[in-house]
DNA sequence: TGAGACGCTGTTTTT
DNA sequence: CAGCGTCTCA
């Protein structure tokens, strides 16, 4: 995360080619070849998991570079950053480095560099800042109580709703009204209040000079429609464009593309509709179908031979995929033969399922694998708690993708919006923020005091004309000196910090008083990344664009083991991969619902299982335990329940012993649970394998986590549907529920 | 009007 | 368990 501005400014000259490389041919195959040589018109590259995607990118990259285009002419975008360097990186290995200079990067970081220069033309200030979604949640809480909203109303749509509503209608081009019907029609009454939000979210931003996510496409998409001489410029400017990760654009993306060819038409977009996984960002996996009505005479290539994982692994992924609703056939083969099948693991609970993952991955490591060729992948970040405890007792590093962010603590929040004020001084929601610190200020003070500076044109000189209180004068005293003193440019950013850390060091201990020094911490953590900038604006840019893993201290060099979010892992691959809670109530997520929904669950675990090369390992817990130690879920996930079973195998139990468990080893064993696998082994639990009596349908049975419930339904000789009283209906294995009979 | 205590609820994924 | 809203007291 260092600060990298892709440069904007001088065309260089034509490079001359340099040794015309025949890398391409060889190490190509003749698809990717292909793709790789139509460096005119439109193409569309539909790549299947493993195909080689990147590798084409990075050739064609070099290829167009090679053939004399001048890389500032070149336009990538990527869905990460990250991805965007890497790319240049093998690029410029591959030719040379003039390859740098290609402009790449995601949608969002491009918008914010080419809206910095002109967004004047849409009446922002281009000191505007940019606000990730809890910002956008802290604007609607504000106006929900200034328009006196939802106040007594219970039912009224979270912060969150609210903003994803408002997300959703910007991306879907949608009005609220018509999108609450269609989606939310629980909030149908309160359509009209979402509207008054809407409205006042959109001016809020304006006039405060904020921009959140889809601001920044949406006004990228407007610069160009309503600014012919604009679009003029860019449009001229880049020469040929390349998109990464196209399944998971919306429609405002896909404008935008469009927009942007409009000169050259020479524009190349490559994905996967098997790997859309971001529809709750407006992205739509059928847009990559329409992209050829969106470009006339679209050459279509197929990637469809896999170099990636062995055929035992393929054969899973392609039985998963194959459930799926609606797909376009494309058929994956792969030469690699060998390997093992995949396996399927049902561990007892999380803590068993943290132990038999880690037991594996000391196995694995004293056989030779490296820690970085092993991933573990997940449906949501907190679902590795447990195994991160397991691994730190055992000390395996790892390096955790996804989840809380750095710049998303409280804690860092509150530096970052002393420097937001410093830069944009009208940005009134961190304003709101740093005025709530003080002690004795309240949201009515607070409110007061901005409502009074609201049109100065230096707020902070009228900040220290007003009239404060006597309780809290000092207190905003000192905090207009130190952004005064922020203020005067020549301090270098880690000199901010410190200056920050003067004034900021007792609130922040009033305010965190519990676990100060924990958070102290990761204070100095983000001190030392904000160290790394030379610019204010371009570290607050980062701070929403990119931010900082929390805890990721910058890689030491050493190897280690990757956990990972799904999406996270997206793009990325491994030796060896375990997924891990792949059951019941967490993989598909209990919220996904909607058909729409469960079929981009099951693209998740798709793009998840086709990450392994050579190993692959399909746990779950049978139960799962939620905060307050009741039972919330568990047991195998449906996806996995209607996989073949010739596909897959069970750990053989000599595979792992059950050692003393590295945290709660003394803990009571339930005497009630046998560990599945090691159940015919006989080592399970002394009373374990005397359940299951001959169960009927209609019974009254009790089990030890749920409770009593009744037999609605036996589905095979070993698996029940019952309904308990206090859970629900579950679906239980009798080699794995233990249910007693009631009499 | 602000601060702090208490009790209820709901819990993805990311730019 | 945190992040709400609600309630009470200063």
């Amino acid at each position: 995360m260092q600060p990298t501005l892709f440069p904007m400014e001088p065309q260089s000259k034509p490079q001359p080619a340099r040794s015309a490389s025949q890398i391409s041919r060889k190490a190509l195959n003749e698809a990717q070849y292909e793709a790789v040589t139509t460096v005119s018109g439109p193409v569309l590259v539909i790549a299947g998991a493993g195909s080689g995607k990147t590798r084409t990118l990075v050739y064609r990259l070099a290829h167009l570079v090679e053939q004399g285009v001048p890389p500032e002419q070149i336009l990538l975008l990527t869905f990460t950053r990250k991805a965007a360097q890497e790319m240049l990186h093998r690029a410029s290995l591959l030719l040379d480095d003039s390859c740098r200079r290609v402009m790449g990067g995601t949608f969002h970081a491009t918008a914010n560099l080419l809206l910095r220069r002109y967004c004047r033309h849409l009446g922002y200030a281009a000191n505007f800042t940019i606000i990730d979604q809890s910002d956008a949640e802290g604007i609607v809480n504000l106006l929900k109580s200034s328009l006196n909203l939802g106040g007594e109303n219970k039912r009224f749509p979270s912060k969150r709703v609210v903003i994803s509503i408002l997300s959703k209608s910007v991306n879907k081009g949608l009005g609220i009204e018509e999108l609450v019907e269609a989606e939310y029609g629980h909030f149908h009454d309160f359509a009209d209040d979402l509207q008054t939000i809407a409205l006042h979210y959109k001016r809020f931003k304006l006039e405060h000079s904020l921009m959140d996510y889809d601001d920044l496409l949406v006004n990228w998409r407007r610069i160009l429609e309503e600014f012919p001489e604009v679009h003029t410029e860019l449009a001229n400017r880049f020469s040929h464009i390349m998109v990464d990760e196209y399944q998971d654009t919306n429609p405002i993306q896909a404008a935008i593309v469009r927009l942007m060819a409009a000169k050259h038409n020479n524009v190349m977009v490559v994905g996967d509709d098997s790997q859309s996984i971001y529809s709750f960002r407006g992205a739509d996996f059928r847009n990559i179908m329409e992209f050829p009505s969106l470009f006339p005479d679209t050459r279509l290539i197929r990637l469809e031979e896999n170099y990636r994982s062995t055929q035992k692994i393929l054969d899973l992924t392609n039985a998963i995929i194959e459930k799926a609703q609606e797909k376009y056939t494309k058929t994956l083969f792969t030469n690699i033969t060998g390997g093992e099948k995949p396996v399927v693991y049902g561990a007892r609970d999380e803590a068993t399922q943290a132990r038999y993952v880690a037991e594996k991955i000391v196995a694995l490591h004293k056989a030779g694998e490296p820690l970085d060729e092993m991933a573990v992948l997940f449906r949501s970040g907190f679902h590795s708690y447990k195994l991160e405890l397991e691994l730190t007792h055992r000390q395996i590093e790892f390096d955790k993708r996804g989840g809380l962010k750095l710049n998303e603590l409280a804690h860092n929040k509150d530096v970052i919006s002393y420097l937001r004020v410093v830069a944009n001084p009208h940005d009134h929601l961190s304003w709101n923020r740093l005025l709530l610190q003080l002690d004795k200020v309240g949201p009515k003070t607070a409110q007061n005091i901005l409502s009074r500076v609201k049109s100065a044109e230096d707020p902070l000189a009228a900040l220290r004309e007003y009239p404060a209180g006597k309780t809290w004068k000092e207190g905003l005293a000192d905090l207009l000196e130190m952004l005064e003193a922020l203020r005067q440019s020549g301090m270098s950013m880690g000199q901010m910090f410190e200056r920050i850390m003067d004034y900021y060091e007792p609130i922040f201990e009033r305010l965190y008083h519990d676990d100060y020094p924990r958070r102290r911490r990761d204070l100095d953590e983000f001190g030392r990344v904000m160290g790394g900038y030379v610019e204010l604006q371009s570290f607050l840019d980062d701070a929403s664009l990119d931010p900082p893993q929390a805890g990721a201290l910058e890689p030491d060099g050493g190897k280690r083991l990757v956990l990972s979010t799904i999406h996270s892992a997206k793009g990325l691959e491994w030796d060896t991969v375990f997924i891990i809670n792949l059951a019941e109530g967490r993989f598909p997520s209990a919220q996904a619902v909607l058909p729409a929904h469960r079929e981009e669950e099951r693209r998740l675990l798709y793009v998840a299982a086709t990450r392994a090369r050579k190993q692959l390992y399909l746990v779950y817990p049978q139960e799962v335990m939620s905060y307050d130690s009741s039972a919330a879920a568990g047991g195998p996930s449906p996806f996995l329940q209607e996989l073949p079973h010739a596909l897959t195998q069970s750990p053989s139990p000599a595979a792992w012993q059950s050692q003393s468990s590295a945290y709660g080893g003394g803990q009571e064993e339930r005497p009630d649970y046998s560990i599945p696998p090691l159940k015919s082994a006989s080592s399970a639990s002394p009373s374990g394998s005397s359940s299951a009596p001959s169960i009927k349908l209609g019974n009254r049975v009790r089990h030890p986590f749920f409770g009593e419930g009744v037999v609605e339904k036996v589905v095979s000789p070993k698996s029940l549907e019952v309904l308990f009283a206090r859970h629900g209906k579950k679906t239980l294995h009798l080699d794995y529920a233990k249910l007693e009979l009631v009499q």
